[in-house]
DNA sequence: AAAAAGCCTTCCGCTATGCGGAAGTCGGGC
DNA sequence: GCCCGACTTCCGCATAGCGGAAGGCTTTTT
């Protein structure tokens, strides 16, 4: 189809609809509130254009305006954004067993789904106590470089991963794997014991598991990851209580394999309440 | 400006931002994955409009598409949504509070804030171990007939008070006040006391209490809310939590009158552990 | 089996649409 | 005072994009 992705040195040749797009798009985590001027100078779009088009999308909600002149996103999208089927919905059914597990372990708890060649976190728990840590809601990452990313990937289409092995793959940290065979030799040991452990890949002195979540006719839809100070806690000692919650979820979600035995119910609330170290998370550069 | 509401009983005069918005518009609680010919026939657009439009929208990540061909709410949504500043901003910063106040007092937990005649919940919080509660994150309702929503109002300007008091109030329970000078009075004791208390105006066999959340300038930006089954507890004896939790949001968001004596810290999880009675919530007509 | 009714997709010509230049307004800084 | 930048409004022209119509495909009806 029409490509969107417009260096925007020739003239403008873009459908009134992308018009509408860009201007949400220049909205991100540090740009979250702009003024009619930035926007225009942000899409290439003229003043005037920009003006009428912004008028529009605050009357409908999905802009608003603040007492200094700067735009916003509007709550209208926040309220849209939660009837996405894999984002409000997961997660009102996934939210209870999350909770349950960050009780159990004390880490921050991530639920996420894939989208492009990132994944995107629709819900994050922090743990109480503990520093930051990088990841919000509505939170984009790439694959490569987080543990739940890991995860989808290796249960994604073979087509698919080569697509996302061949792309530029950012380096975070020294231990970020970037290196296509490396990352091929990761996929195939997560495919094969459904869990992943990641080192301080994305940020530094963090330890990460992630395992799958699966939903209708056994496809892996998302993905639950805790992560942990570095060294706070041996990474397999997490793994009973993660499959477990994910288990729970996807037999909520009615994955076949999840549904056998007893009814579901939730997970009994003790497994691992052991306490763990803080540590310092620090942020990294920023997503994309 | 130019008028929205279409009943488009005449000729459709739409603009094309419009006519895109109209498209996102169409997706609710009720129709979250909805296909090319009805969306084209809820939109009031012809189908080859229509289908180009669904087209531009998926590509950009607004709209994804399922197997059977049905459109639904695209993450992209989802990832815009949180960055709006009353939305994702705020409840980074008072999840930890609210977490807080669950933990003492085993209610559920609402964040809300304003968004024309109604609030939007931009953070909901259920209790452990009870029923389901009538209450989404992106869940919107009525200022009338919600408790945050009565503090949230009772701290608006008189002139949008009288606004929101002179449009039809739907009633929702028998106890729902939908008489404006019943309203009044209440809004006044609201604007007196600081709390709200609601006792099952908009379901049935619930108690709400809910306090202001005040930010830079000492305006009102926000309500948190719980909500515990009828004679579980003394409502009076949830506000000193309440109390404390708001004063500790509205000083993390900067507001004068909450930053006194010692510097921000989290308050003592220990003042209300008592436990909460089931009772069967039950869920109304719907928002709007 | 044939026909009818849906749904989705593609094409194309006409014109209403909405684009962008330019002029006007407001406010702040030097 | 003047200038500069940000925002708003107006209007004529060209083209973007609208909608009718037709084609392919699947499902239901008779």
């Amino acid at each position: 189809m029409t490509v969107l992705a417009d260096t925007s040195l020739e003239p403008h040749r873009l459908t009134s609809a992308q018009r509408v797009l860009s201007i949400l798009g220049v909205f991100d985590t540090e740009n979250l509130a702009l003024s009619l001027s930035e926007i225009s100078r942000r899409t290439g779009l003229t003043l005037s254009t920009t003006h009428r088009l912004l008028n529009e999308l605050r009357c409908w909600g999905a802009l608003s305006r603040h007492s200094d002149g700067k735009y916003s996103i509007g709550l209208r999208i926040l309220e849209l954004g939660t009837l996405a089927p894999q984002g409000g919905q997961l997660r009102e059914i996934a939210l209870p067993f999350l909770h349950d597990l960050q009780h159990a372990t004390h880490g921050n708890i991530h639920l996420a789904v894939p989208e492009g060649h990132d994944v995107i976190y629709v819900e994050s728990l922090r743990a109480r106590d503990t520093v930051p840590v990088p990841s919000r809601l509505g939170g984009r990452w790439p694959m490569h470089a987080t543990c739940t990313g890991l995860v989808l990937l290796a249960n994604s289409s073979q087509e698919f991963q080569e697509e996302v092995l061949s792309s530029k793959l950012r380096q975070y940290t020294v231990n970020t794997l970037t290196d296509p065979d490396a990352l091929r030799h990761s996929l195939a040991e997560v495919r094969k014991s459904s869990v992943a452990v990641m080192e301080s890949q994305l940020t530094y002195d963090v330890m990460a598991v992630a395992v799958p979540i699966r939903g209708p006719r056994d496809r892996v839809v998302a993905a639950v990851g805790i992560t942990v100070p570095s060294g706070s806690i041996a990474p397999h000692s997490l793994v009973p209580a993660m499959a477990a919650t994910a288990r729970s979820i996807s037999r909520a979600l009615g994955a076949p394999s999840a549904v056998a035995e007893p009814p579901a119910q939730r997970p009994p609330a003790h497994w691992q309440a052991r306490e763990v170290k803080r540590a310092s998370f620090t942020r990294p550069s920023g997503p994309r």
